[in-house]
DNA sequence: CGTCCCTCTTACGTTAACGTAAAGCAGTAC
DNA sequence: GTACTGCTTTACGTTAACGTAAGAGGGACG
């Protein structure tokens, strides 16, 4: 309970990433430090949003769709509206990686089959190479 | 016979690509149309060369690494070394491609799993709002 | 007192693959 | 002749998410 603020190299370290990516996420409206002086100082709603957004990063959101997701959490007003914006969001995200996820695999079968290809080509060149010896 | 090359539009029309992406393709030497005067004149070679780099880009290739392999393409069935190579690189590609299809599978069930959880979900977002602020 | 060490702000740099705007020539239609 | 189309070159703009360097303030240590 006596550190519930943490330095800026303590965030770094508890959630692996840099003071320039805390600065910038502050610049971006997504974290609120307090300040001591000139140093920040972040809070347990700091850490809950930090948390959130990594999380949200990893499911391929962008930093503004993130935000956008945190500032309705925190208006919370019409709860039940916004949470269902907020899950239709998150439901579009995962039909969206759905499809990429479809396209990759797509792409995949059609690389292999030209490597079934290439591969034969080579192992044709690579003989004829030997028997020209 | 009449009709063995292209203006840019007709190459834009034929592989829905716009001008830019074609000069610019040409400034990366990826691709070499003849010139009629100042005009840009698309030749067979370029029509296949342009079929690999789409494709190329589909695989998820970048750029340069297309035109890369377009050049060991070029340099003839000189030496096996050069097709192992060029194999080489697109088994690279299909590794990192399969790692990259992986990970997004594994967002996607987690992102699945906070669906499935409907109700709950909406608890810990407003959990985690609570902690959030 | 000097020198680390951490932090701060400011602000330009990075990357890929083009987009877009400005200004001009060439040929063709009217 | 002039309007219209299509092509050209040159060159700055765009986007995301930070990286990186410069210069400075302040506290702690020895």
């Amino acid at each position: 309970m006596s550190e519930d603020l943490l330095t800026i190299r303590e965030m770094c370290d508890a959630y692996d990433v840099t003071p320039r990516t805390l600065r910038f996420y502050e610049s971006k409206e997504l974290l609120f430090p307090i300040r001591e002086g000139q140093k920040r100082l972040f809070t347990k709603r700091d850490r809950a949003r930090l948390k959130l957004i990594l999380r949200g990063k990893r499911f391929g959101f962008s930093l503004e769709e993130i935000r956008q997701l945190l500032d309705l959490y925190d208006m919370g007003d019409q709860q039940a509206t916004q949470l269902r914006r907020t899950f239709n969001v998150a439901q579009q995200r995962l039909k969206d990686m759905e499809e990429q996820r479809d396209e990759l695999n797509e792409a995949i079968d059609d690389l292999r089959e030209q490597l079934k290809w290439g591969e034969k080509i080579v192992a044709d060149f690579e003989n004829e190479q030997k028997a020209a010896q």
